[in-house]
DNA sequence: GCTTGACCTTCGAGCCGCTCTAAGGTCTAC
DNA sequence: GTAGACCTTAGAGCGGCTCGAAGGTCAAGC
């Protein structure tokens, strides 16, 4: 099948596809005598594990390295590193979700203290930094 | 003072400050005779504003444009479009938390899926576009 | 045989918000 | 006269695409 259609099969586009493909991300398909890209079930299946695993919100090198592995028959390997990855992930989350609710805290306050004409600059502090 | 004491005070770095200079979002600031840049306490209280801004993570765009507006003597209506701003951006954190414990969800259910040896594609399934 | 329209190609810029490097100039203190 | 801290500009790099320009290829319909 060509690109478009492979992009149309996983839900993204051709664009995208090239790209990972440049970045060395997925391996350079096979071509028609028209230049066309030719692909098969096999990069259907490679594909659709890279777009999963980004859909997990794991970085694209990461996605592509275990979707490489898997593809390579190392399904086994790369089952047990996502499961590491996916704790780390989950972690990572927890900390992004505290951080957000901290910013929603200060922004609600902060409409509060805005409400009766203050200057903006008298109300709004800058925060030093806090690292995790 | 000049640039790098400007950054220090404000937490922040040269290059970030010559970045937002660059772009259009500080206005450009006096020279000593050696070419370097001149700041005043006025900078300070607008760039102070920018940095304030940012960090309730409104964009760039938005907080050099209150900043600037501010700057100019407009900064009742600056709170007054600071506060709106302020119910949007709570509506959006809502959403990405939403989202961020979604996601939590599924990795922690996939997580459980995978501990046996199965094959990752089998396990992982693409998600079709979920749009806000 | 000509046109239309859908597909494909490559190359390269643009998005956001910085962050950093390279290659140099300038100033102060010793 | 030299070390070290500061400053200058121009430009690349990050992640992860997204889009556009400028053109080639193909099948269907007239």
């Amino acid at each position: 099948m060509r690109i478009g259609t492979l992009a149309k099969r996983l839900g993204t586009t051709a664009h995208s596809i090239r790209f990972y493909e440049r970045h060395g991300m997925l391996p350079m398909p096979a071509r028609t005598g028209n230049g066309y890209r030719q692909y098969t079930e096999v990069d259907v299946e490679r594909l659709g594990l890279l777009i999963a695993l980004r859909q997990l919100d794991l970085s694209l090198e990461q996605a592509s390295e275990l979707s490489g592995l898997c593809a390579e028959g190392h399904c086994d390997e790369v089952s047990l590193e996502l499961r590491e990855l996916l704790v780390e992930k989950r972690g990572e989350l927890a900390r992004r979700v505290l951080e957000l609710r901290r910013l929603d805290f200060r922004l609600a306050h902060l409409a509060g203290e805005l409400t009766d004409g203050k200057s903006p600059r008298s109300v709004i502090s800058l925060r030093k930094e806090e690292r995790s």
